[in-house]
DNA sequence: CTGAAAGCGCTAACAG
DNA sequence: CTGTTAGCGCTTTCAG
């Protein structure tokens, strides 16, 4: 019933807990047979340390924190596969940390950490975040905080990203050369870096071919289903409705498909469309979807590394260990 | 690292520490003008008490696990928005641990529970898990544990579960009433328990139905993707084709419409298939997709509504709180 | 090679 | 109303 401590282990084996202690961690003072003696009881008395107490007491955790907006998203959920695949290596433990696109939830969760509950933190801002006061207050705590995906421009650390603008330049591009002359944007932020950027490649694409740029076709998404539907829908009957969409996140395409299927629209006979995605149904689904896939795993297993690096050595300077990798452009029936 | 801690806190005012840890627990000992003094410059020198010397002297963590095989997956994913919706009211943390589908990766994670890291786990568990000693292990802790979706009957605690039994049943007579007479099963596990059951139901279905049971046609998918695609592709190109499928968990989904499209067999013409997913794009996939939908979010909220409730009262009794929670049946167009 | 003891930061019982 | 103090379980000097 009672949780077994390092007392008990001692009191057991008639020794004393510094001891154990050190038999634990391999010390070289320690006897190979006082060590094995040890080792077996504590086996034997199913003794696990006391994670808290050790990090009391050696002032880190062994907790690494992931601040992410959600995790029903293939891109998150993979990312974090990656991230785990290193830390569990490192003997770290991950917490993740929802913020569901909140500013709020976002400032709150890192103003936890200020109590020392993790030794570092790899994060993609909220969908709401355009300050920085809150990263900068914890990192400027000493602990070490590296972005992924969707990062904080002002702020001096490791950035792990996608090349977003080109992505954006390539699928518009393609739109293009598919035949597209009224192309819509659908973005989730107006402050977010990735949906920046990516808008960016856009513009540049539209501007380079000489297509008509015009702003009522950017359409800013918001955590809202609902209200999504309805943006989706308006763009779709309006007026103007574009004959190609660039859409920049994966949780966009069921309300694309289904508006367009709702209002008659055939993809890709009278609307195309490409996604920023990490979907694995998204060359089954009705049409097969042509993405920009980001490599997720990959990303955070990055990410995940350069914060071990930066919690080995003090010295380790994240600022300067940006990466951009680059996403897959994969074209399927959605577009041709 | 200058964290801030309680002692620098109370020097700042002039205040003992004990004083200063009242004020913060709104004692009543504690006058309201030294509350406010204490919670302001608290705030000012951004003070967060520093959790693991709360859960070292407390001798609770705060935290919950959530155990589960992978959170690529959309069941467990919304299931996690259920459980962290529910421990956020508590102020609760939610630690989740991935055991991708490994038995050893899951004793090895609820023995690092034995320290006390945790206050209590929800669980579902593996493919591989058979056994149950590890888990009685740290019930017999202390720890409460409650199940959701696959359990493992013989541990006396709380099971939340969907009706698998009557799911796969209604799946298979689906498929019958489509036309179906020859019927086959992709199940995950012979030890897992919704696995099982619903394979029970599917076996009913076919007896009630007089529809011919051939056990070749059941096959075990792995844990791996390259191998259920060999799998897969042996099944629909055997001398025997089924003409109809259920699966059982979502990630078979893309492999069955590949295989399908690969062998030029179309659904739902030359097979039907239905398949127990939560996929948010099972209604625009080539064809749309019948599911067996099941209530994830609200599954994760009562497991772990009845987590907290042990972990309020300790004479709360878990093994009389089971409950099996309906799916939703969606036909859609692979099956007709 | 082993043991004793001083904390890590916080809470709570007890004293004033 | 505020202060003092004894630990929670563990690690780590320092002594032996």
């Amino acid at each position: 019933m009672k949780n077994i401590n390092i007392k008990d282990l001692a009191r057991e084996l008639n020794l004393s807990v510094g001891t154990i202690s050190k038999a634990f961690h391999d010390s070289y003072e320690i006897s190979e047979d006082t060590k094995n003696r040890v080792l077996e009881t504590a086996r034997r008395l199913n003794y696990v340390p006391n994670p808290y107490a050790s990090s009391l007491r050696g002032r880190r955790s062994k907790n690494i924190a992931v601040v992410i907006p959600e995790v029903a998203d293939s891109f998150f959920s993979l990312a974090i596969n990656g991230i785990e695949s290193v830390a569990k290596e490192k003997g770290y433990h991950v917490l993740i940390c929802l913020t569901h696109e909140s500013f709020e939830n976002e400032k709150t969760i890192l103003q936890e950490f200020q109590g020392g509950r993790v030794d570092g933190v790899l994060m993609s801002v909220s969908r709401e975040t355009s300050e920085s006061a809150h990263i900068l207050n914890l990192m400027g705590n000493g602990v070490p905080l590296v972005f992924f995906d969707r990062v904080l421009d002002e702020i001096d650390t490791a950035k792990i990203t996608t090349d977003d603008f080109e992505s954006g330049y390539k699928a518009t591009e393609h739109l293009i050369q598919q035949g597209c002359d009224n192309i819509g944007f659908l973005g989730i932020s107006e402050c977010l870096s990735i949906s920046n950027r990516r808008l960016e490649g856009y513009q540049k694409a539209l501007n380079d071919y000489h297509v008509r740029y015009d702003s009522q076709q950017i359409i800013n998404c918001t955590n809202d289903a609902v209200q999504n539907d309805i943006l989706i829908r308006e763009l779709l009957q309006g007026p103007n409705r574009p004959n190609g969409i660039v859409a920049t996140v994966e949780k966009l395409t069921t309300p694309v498909y289904r508006a367009s299927e709702a209002l008659g629209l055939n993809i890709p006979a009278d609307l195309k469309f490409v996604c920023f995605s990490n979907l694995e149904t998204a060359s089954i689904l009705n049409p097969s979807l042509t993405t920009i896939t980001q490599p997720a795993f990959e990303m955070g297993k990055i990410a995940a590394t350069l914060l071990f690096k930066s919690l080995e050595k003090n010295d380790f300077n994240l600022s300067k260990e940006s990466q951009v990798v680059p996403s897959r452009f994969i074209m399927r029936g959605s577009t041709i």
